[in-house]
DNA sequence: AGGAACGTTGACAGCGCTACCAGCACAGAC
DNA sequence: GTCTGTGCTGGTAGCGCTGTCAACGTTCCT
């Protein structure tokens, strides 16, 4: 045997079609439509190829076919925990397929996202998740042209290249406001750092909700182009009580915001929710447990993580989605730093999409 | 032009070359090692490849060289910010590089590990990362076969594959415990979740110290094999505390659950430090936030990611490191939470590679 | 002047796999 | 019995690039 191995030493189709006694080439279906093949070669080439310890040269199958099995994924930040979430959610769905995820972190920066996005292209990918909806035209016209399909994550809009998975957070915004309001809340701040699209989509539905109530000023609003951090939190909130001494709540664009608001409270012994409210958003894991218990809004970023892949799987296969636009929705979970109450724990209003698309977080985060 | 394209409409490296008037080798060699070439025909090819938008073809160039450019990474969690902050470091250092990151996830499992190693090794990867030291027999042994640079990370041990950086955990817990004597605790408890291999090092730390200074017993330790958050914290220190009421300080395995127990704290109204100090593990960035401000053990996590790519791809390219063994060290960041003088953020002791090792987190988290 | 040494270039032959098409056997329709 | 269709199989011919080695021209030495 190995008479005719490859100089590595790697086993090849033409080996294992050799040992099944048939030819290479239906060595090769079988690896790729099985059942194309009749059960006797198909048992006889599969315990060949297990004998030998056959695996499949990827390089020369993405030659041969132009096509890979790539999955290029576009993602603005691998620190901020809302995309490691998404992440998971993602390489979970791969899982068991034979797709492989290829990462990219763009920055915040649309140029660099053309950029690679032009790179991703060169190889044929077999598909392709982007974030968000606010690509260069450049890069629009790319992925438009571009013949493997593609999810937008993070967010819906009116114009999807191809599929899209996310929420409105335009209507979250408005959703933490109106909780803010029905508590009785009138003044109300708002908290944001690093003010990407989404983030500004947020402060829109702020600005819109405190408008709509005649309560909207510009004092209000403290932002930055920073990125966002639990210290970050504390120094924002600090300018907006020097801008605006008299507010009741602040409405925080992110939990790491919106904990360091915390912390700053305790600092200056401002009781909370008595003198002021704090919302988060994103509700991560450590808001149900600070003291007091802090309200957000709920995002599904593991299940729109893994949908996403999942629905770009499908579609890779064949099996295109019968709605290419989801809304995963979202809600306000209400906890005792806006609760006139003081309760724990009780959910609010619900997003769009959500109400009966809403799934539980994962119990396990690992 | 463009009588011969290929059916995709790709650019061929033989266009290229066609343009430029010279070999398809040639122009060839201009992308892998331009100095080969005279400057008369670098330039041509540089302008034909430019003028016609050339990308190479990946899997052309794996399938005739043997070899590819991807960098194998697995890592245990994407979920575990400590892991963000490597990876990070990781997808830092291998831009504009040729290589490219080939990302899987073990979920703290070794056997998962050696499953992706067979993947992985399979497609002859350019270099390889693997957390930790603490590989099965079988992974062993691939990890040695394998003709590539590997590198291990997040922690240091007597055997290195081949090149290894990170810390001791085990000094570095001895350090955090040494500490909280200095400030005069004695009834330490340790908490901690998970209890992967790294973490079983930190509580060895903490029970060799306390051992020495004849103070260890069993009930001061409370642990899991549940994946950490800050929830858990708080349940873990409550059942501690009904353990072992009269604790005067606890250590924590990571920073979330120090911050759990910093909010369990508060919801019992015990002071802290003056009841109970509270020290983290890995300085995670609210650690200097909070209130009272947390004591933590900073490791340098971006670096290890940033400077273990690095070495991997100066390896590959046949630069080997002297050492191939770095420590990259820890720091034991005192803060309010366990100083008994409530002072602010004054650094105590340092592990050994540490001292002229240390270099400073980057401060920009994107 | 001859030749060694060097730097540069190109021809050839695949890398391991799959697309394409042809061929074969067999079943069912007429 | 012929024809068409279906299911399975195999041969041929690359996919686009690079390793190897030979050949070329030039320079420098003896």
């Amino acid at each position: 045997m190995g008479r005719k191995r490859t100089k590595s030493g790697k086993i090849r189709l033409a080996e294992v079609a050799e040992l099944a006694g048939v030819s290479p080439i239906t060595a090769s279906r079988f690896f790729r439509n099985p059942e194309a093949l009749s059960v006797a070669k198909r048992t006889r080439v599969e315990s060949a190829a297990k004998e030998l310890g056959y695996v499949p040269n990827l390089a020369a199958r993405a030659l041969a076919s132009q096509r890979t099995e790539v999955i290029g994924v576009l993602i603005p930040s691998l620190t901020n925990n809302v995309f490691s979430d998404v992440l998971r959610g993602i390489y979970d769905a791969s899982e068991g397929s034979p797709y492989s995820i290829q990462l990219s972190n763009t920055r915040y920066s649309i140029l660099q996202e053309e950029k690679l996005l032009r790179l991703f292209l060169a190889q044929k990918p077999a598909g392709l998740i982007v974030t968000g909806i606010d690509q260069t035209a450049e890069s629009r016209a790319m992925l438009e042209a571009a013949d493997c399909p593609i999810v937008q994550i993070m967010e819906i809009g009116p114009d999807p290249v191809d599929m899209m998975i996310g929420f409105s957070h335009y209507d979250a915004a408005r959703a933490a406001i109106a909780h803010l309001f029905a508590q009785g809340h009138r003044k109300i701040g708002f908290v944001g750092a690093r003010m990407d699209p989404r983030v500004q989509r947020r402060l829109d539905g702020y600005v819109a909700a405190m408008k709509d109530a005649g309560l909207f000023e510009q004092r209000l609003v403290v932002t930055t182009s920073t990125p966002t951090s639990v210290t970050l939190g504390g120094a924002l909130f600090t300018d907006l009580l020097a801008r605006a001494p008299g507010i009741d709540a602040v409405f925080c664009a992110n939990d790491d915001l919106a904990l360091g608001v915390l912390f700053e409270c305790r600092r200056r012994d401002i009781a909370v929710p008595e003198q002021i409210a704090i919302v988060g958003f994103n509700d991560l894991e450590f808001m149900a447990s600070a003291v007091p218990t802090l309200t957000s809004v709920r995002t599904n970023r593991y299940e729109m993580g893994r949908t996403s892949a999942t629905m770009l799987i499908d579609a890779i296969e064949g099996r295109r989605p019968e709605q290419p636009v989801l809304d995963l929705g979202f809600k306000v979970i209400e906890r005792q730093s806006s609760s006139s109450r003081r309760a724990d724990s009780k959910p609010a209003a619900s997003g769009t999409g959500a109400a009966n698309k809403m799934v539980a977080l994962p119990s396990s985060h690992d």
